[in-house]
DNA sequence: TGTCGTTATATTTACTAGGATATAACGAAT
DNA sequence: ATTCGTTATATCCTAGTAAATATAACGACA
């Protein structure tokens, strides 16, 4: 039996969450297929609850993280900024980093 | 206005979460009053939730983390054993570290 | 001009984690 | 024996969150 160490980090602005490993597999998404709905229903989760998580984001962000198309042909769309795209990019590595880091950690204690 | 990064950490045992950072100062607490049911009321918390943390990391823990004694003229109360102490001390440890190694990685990031 | 799939939003429903409450058992001291 | 404060556990109930549902607006294209 041996302890294995996690982690969750998240970015905050302004004291309020910006941006987590949630948010980031849905920009991910959003990424991937080009659509809100799409990219909600790829990760089996409400269209309600991908909104509000993309506004949050959109909200805190010092530069907009995606841009949106209402109508037309295919009924619009939602497309990640290059800044949206910067945004997750370097939340990974990081995130990657810390992983790494954690596990010398543990494995350099008594534990 | 910038961005901060925060993180949670913790340690799984067999797939199952073992310690976190609430936990842990609910094992501090434990230490710092003796009692379980006056450790929960430092923090707010309800017995019932304190004692379930309590219950899950003791029945997880490679040894056990507390000792308990029932009855008598104080009632009875509740200690954190040697093994108890350095889990504790190690995953304070491990979580400054961590601290400190995201602050440098956003200052070093293009954010 | 009517259709279509999307963004955007409100409202209602369901679920579940946690709080509140109650109670038993325990044993040292008086 | 009685008292006392604790551990330990069950049951009920509430509140806050998430899901489900409904609906409006939009604009390119046929």
């Amino acid at each position: 039996m041996e302890y294995k160490i996690k982690s969750r980090i998240w970015i905050e602005a302004d004291g309020h969450i910006l941006l987590g490993e949630g948010r980031v597999s849905l920009l991910k998404a959003i990424e991937e297929t080009g659509s809100l709905t799409k990219a909600a229903k790829s990760l089996s989760m409400s269209y309600k609850k991908a909104w509000s998580l993309i506004d949050a984001v959109n909200s805190r962000a010092e530069e907009p993280v995606i841009t949106t198309a209402v109508g037309g042909k295919s009924g619009g769309g939602t497309v990640l900024t290059p800044y949206g795209k910067s945004l997750v990019e370097t939340f990974e590595t990081i995130n990657e980093n810390c992983w790494k880091f954690l596990d010398e950690q543990i494995s350099k204690s008594k534990l």
